[in-house]
DNA sequence: TTTTGAGTTGTTCGA
DNA sequence: GTCGAACAACTCAAA
């Protein structure tokens, strides 16, 4: 260590973890006297405020990241407001002459770094960024053209001719933290968890605490889950699903982490592919979100703008609440709210139920996933909505409407996922489960189940929302 | 330069 | 019950 070097600063924001964090790893390598901040930014411009499920994960994300500092012999300086002044603050309080932090890639949160790096460097200020979140930096994968990529697959194959990522750095095995540091806030103070009412028992019961947690759920994949994973992802009720998603949101865990983790795991080929695939997945949303970063406001699709959605639907709520009488999405929907989590098969079918068979613009869901989704993510979920609704990169095509009684059969054969969350008609058999409104009024009752009471009926029927959504999307054609 | 083929996740209809 | 075709339009890269 050099005690004559100034403090140099770690800024945690997106990537809160102390293994693999370039930046971390590199302002320890300076050996200065180091300040860890966070800041719970929702005052600058451009930066959308954090869904509440997500606040619920960023809270216990940042519990962890402060014990393993403190194991190490420092603490996480937490502070509130507008990311500019208060790190004007810092700087002044300690006296520090670099910052060091992992690239964010929201339209928003690049505004705000671009100008603070700018900004820091005229006042003596050297701003050190580095890529952290994603494996390959989104500027740099291109076609042949030098445009950015449109369609997954060729995406897919330029990332492969890319190399393989990095691998993970290490926790750094030496941290100089500053003596005498700046005092901040308790991280319950930010006030990210709900108190009246507490809604957040199931999401308790449901996700393992901070990195800790994060590799706990790798692991456990990688034992279990991947097997018979390139088929089992589609089963809601099989476990066959990662669940990292909520992790990787907030840098619990980095996406080069379980890149060789799966590549080290014992597993079929095809499994494997499978997964790393969807680890593709996300660097193709956040490869549309840096390249296009109206996305999550604007259709990729410019046809889809005159696309005639319904305006202000009773049937938003119902969907909300998980009583569309489609017993697969109504499944789903409770989930969410129940776990902060749904499942990927069901979402697609929730969402394709909104879209298309309701009419209601994707970005009301969008919306509603992003408040309520421990997962929300500024590209996943956009990028998905756009790409269920028709409207967006690679999306599916509009006569792709799910039949969500087909969907259920399918997917959830044995009814395991949809009786756990829709209990009400628990009791139906198989063959009923997932059109409840077919079933023979003896059968029903027998079940004890008032349909339009207890359960409700569709919300709409399913060949006719079909029609229904064939014919609007005909308007688009003509609109040319 | 132009052409060609392939492309995460489906459903319905009619033979 | 099973199977193939039809349901668009566009992107990307190989030929």
């Amino acid at each position: 260590m050099n005690d004559a070097q100034k403090p140099v600063l770690v800024w945690f924001r997106e990537d809160l973890r102390i293994a693999d964090n370039p930046a971390l790893f590199k302002a320890a390598e300076t050996g200065a006297p180091m300040v860890a901040v966070f800041i719970l930014d929702e005052e600058s411009t451009g930066v959308r405020p954090f869904g509440s499920a997500q606040k619920w994960m960023l809270h216990h994300a940042l519990t962890g990241l402060a014990k393993s500092l403190q194991d190490l012999g420092g603490s996480l300086l937490v502070r509130r407001g507008a990311s500019e002044p208060i790190l004007r603050d810092i700087i002044a309080e300690t006296g520090a002459d670099r910052i060091f932090w992992n690239r964010r890639y929201g339209p928003g949160e690049i505004a705000v770094d671009a100008k603070l790096k700018a900004e820091f460097g005229d006042s003596g200020v050297a701003a050190h960024s580095f890529l952290g979140a994603l494996l390959h930096e989104p500027s740099r994968v291109k076609t042949g053209n030098g445009d950015p990529f449109r369609v997954y697959s060729p995406f897919w194959r330029a990332l492969e001719r890319m190399g393989e990522p990095r691998l993970p750095l290490p926790v750094p095995e030496e941290i100089a933290f500053l003596d005498n540091r700046p005092k901040g806030m308790e991280i319950v103070e930010l006030g990210l968890l709900p108190v009246k009412p507490d809604w957040a028992k199931g999401l308790r019961d449901t996700w393992p605490n901070g990195e800790a947690g994060a590799h706990e759920m790798l692991a456990k994949f990688l034992d279990h889950g991947i097997h018979g994973y390139a088929d089992g992802r589609d089963m809601p009720a099989a476990e066959n699903v990662s669940r990292l998603s909520p992790y990787l949101r907030f840098g619990m865990i980095s996406p080069y982490q379980i890149w060789h983790a799966a590549k080290a795991a014992e597993a079929n080929a095809r499994d494997r592919e499978k997964f790393l695939k969807e680890v593709g997945w996300r660097e193709f949303a956040y490869h549309l979100l840096f390249n296009f970063p109206d996305i999550g406001w604007r259709n990729f699709s410019e046809r889809f703008d005159v696309f005639p959605w319904k305006e202000q639907s009773p049937d938003l709520k119902a969907w909300q609440r998980g009583m569309t009488g489609y017993p697969i999405v109504d499944a789903g929907m409770r989930e969410l709210w129940h776990t902060g989590y749904m499942h990927n098969r069901v979402r697609m079918v929730a969402a394709s139920l909104l879209v298309k068979h309701l009419l209601i613009h994707w970005k009301a869901g969008e919306e509603w996933f992003w408040d309520t989704l421990v997962d929300g993510d500024p590209a996943n979920n956009p990028a998905s909505w756009q790409w269920v609704a028709g409207s967006g990169a690679d999306a599916a095509p509009y006569f792709r409407v799910f039949n969500p009684i087909l969907q259920g059969r399918k997917f959830d054969p044995d009814g395991e996922y949809t009786r756990k969350w829709v209990p009400e008609i628990a009791a139906l058999p198989d063959k009923y489960l997932h059109c409840p409104w077919e079933a023979p009024a003896e059968t029903l009752l027998n079940c004890g189940i008032r349909l339009g009471k207890s359960y409700p009926m569709p919300i709409i029927d399913h060949d006719k929302a079909r029609i229904r959504a064939l014919d609007a999307f005909e308007t688009l054609k003509k609109a040319i």
